[in-house]
DNA sequence: TTAACATGTAATTACATTATTACCTATAGA
DNA sequence: TCTATAGGTAATAATGTAATTACATGTTAA
């Protein structure tokens, strides 16, 4: 479990399209270097360090030094945690709802593009 | 499945805790009215009207006229898409690595205030 | 119709995030 | 050593988000 401040962290985290990028792209070559990680990014190396940095905070990517460069990592942890969160407490409830919910949303012609999705 | 455009939207919406908050009165009391959900804020209620406005944009909740007041629901469709992107293509892979990200974390020495050695 | 109420819109200000340039540190190998 | 390379730090500019006040719309009930 974890705490509403390591929450904000890990949602702040995969709030930006291009770190949820980075995360797919270092679970798809785990051990990536920062410089490899960086060349997919039309974004200054910089710019890909401060994301890095965010990312790293919410623990959800973490690295190991190899000589002059660095080896980065996928953490899962925090990911099983949201699951849980929303698992626990959303889903059981929201699944329990679904056909007021949806019925709901289609009164409200909210969800109007496609009634069926 | 979300466009990656939706996907920006909800993972946007998710990122603020007072938005999770009120994801959270809305699931507990499904057809709570604007200034109900207002009411549980310190915040003015024109901020609490701008979340909605996200959660709404990002299909979180939906609502329904009822008078001179507004019934909310939430809306599970986008956190399912969401669950569904984490665990096919994220935690199928990840839990296959688990050990693998786990060493490299305690190796980093960055997952853990603990040294373990 | 009119008063009170519930919600909604616009414009503004304060604050946070993102991306940049310039500079610094550490390592591998000739 | 010296130099190219990989990575890291600091300060700042550009952009985006959050919260506010003031005003507007629409609905109920007397």
């Amino acid at each position: 479990m974890l705490t509403k401040d390591e929450m904000d962290r890990v949602f702040a985290a995969l709030s930006h399209s291009s770190r949820r990028d980075m995360l797919d792209l270092v679970r798809d070559k785990p051990g990536l270097s920062v410089g490899e990680l960086a060349s997919n990014f039309d974004v200054t190396r910089i710019a890909v360090m401060n994301h890095l940095k965010v990312l790293e905070e919410a623990r959800l990517i973490v690295s190991e030094r190899d000589g002059r460069s660095r080896r980065l990592y996928l953490n899962a942890v925090p990911i099983q945690a949201i699951y849980e969160r929303w698992t626990d407490k959303f889903s059981a409830h929201w699944l329990d709802r679904m056909s007021l919910i949806k019925s709901a949303a289609e009164a409200a012609g909210k969800d109007t593009e496609r009634t069926d999705e």
